[in-house]
DNA sequence: ATATAATCGGACCCGTGGTCCGTTTTCGAC
DNA sequence: GTCGAAAACGGACCACGGGTCCGATTATAT
């Protein structure tokens, strides 16, 4: 028999806060003053119970966001292709950073809310750390590319949710737009050896 | 005769606001524990001068990180090779990014502070406008090269504030191993031609 | 049914950005 | 030099949001 699960009400409480905040976090635009009341209210808990179930608001924002990508991270590990594994690395690139621009497209106040700093650097995130991680392996497999871990930081950088909210949101620019610009961007990235 | 220059105890505030946030920031590691009340006091004022003269925190911040710039903006504008005007396009994209990260590298702190969101986003800045305005300019006399404009913003990204951080603090990456990374990252960018 | 331990939840605390207004300083006019 | 108005000063004060605490509640084992 099991030590202890978790007990009923905590379980239930734990997914009442995650739809909430999925809600909240969905329908406002700014997603700094989705405040930790508004959630707890949402949910009809407690803020205690919100806190203890996510110690902080960066707990639950982590919380959210791998909740949410978690199809992507099997899509990539053991999915088809282009961009599961077993693809032809300068496909897989395009592949990888189209995935994650579109994951901040259709998560766009959720990655800006994630990415601002005053949790501390979006670089120390673990799951920036995963992304930059198998960007990095995949750029090591193509030949003539010096420093990939540079430039697996520079073209992760081109999707920063802010960035994308930019240019999505306040310059309108359409997603198909973006999605052939940036395709554009990081081709010219790793179509060529400098020098 | 103009109607009323600021008052003397004005300027001297002003100044002594400046000198004193221009230290606060430079010494503390963390520019969000450098609260305005810490900024008065080592001015040697009260919070209602200090906000009466800079509006807001942000003001405060912008306010410094353009009397910073001041130098980088002649060069630019009328300096000498390579960074002024009449340097070939290739050349100019180079010393301009390179600019870039030399001084987000010397000014880490400030940088660091106000590119963190809450302020709002840092692509709303009038300087972001300006160095972006600048680089695509530059861009657009390249030939073979489709959108300048996306490619000005993803090379920016590539120095964004907290990117150096990491990579400079955290990782601990030598100055001189970091120009050269971006140096070799522009260069693939501007380099060839896709498709 | 009862004991026990975990959870609940909202009153509370604290730090920070920002405001307010009585007091002080500057500066032009005489 | 003196005087009065207008501007600036500065610190007490406010609002608000993240995070904590602890008495009340409720699930679970026996």
């Amino acid at each position: 028999m099991p030590e202890h699960r978790s007990r009923r009400d905590a379980v239930r409480n734990r997914e009442a806060v995650l739809a909430a905040a999925d809600a909240l976090f969905s329908r406002r635009e700014r997603p700094e003053d989705v405040t930790m009341a508004d959630v707890a209210a949402a949910a009809g808990v407690g803020k205690g119970t919100l806190f203890r179930a996510f110690g902080d608001r960066a707990g639950l924002l982590r919380a959210l966001y791998e909740a949410r990508l978690v199809p992507f991270r099997e899509a990539v590990e053991s999915g088809p292709r282009p961009l599961g594994p077993g693809t032809a690395p300068r496909e897989r690139v395009l592949a990888l950073l189209d995935a994650v621009l579109c994951f901040k497209l259709d998560n766009r106040p959720l990655a800006l809310a994630l990415e601002e700093n005053g949790n501390g650097s979006p670089y120390r995130a673990e799951h920036y750390a995963w992304w930059h991680g198998l960007l990095r392996a995949v750029l090591e497999e193509m030949p003539g590319l010096a420093e990939p871990g540079f430039t697996a930081h520079a073209l992760l950088a081109a999707t920063r949710a802010d960035l994308v909210e930019h240019l999505a949101g306040q310059e309108g620019l359409p997603r198909e737009r973006l999605r052939a610009q940036l395709a554009e961007f990081t081709t010219r990235v790793i179509s060529s050896a400098p020098r």
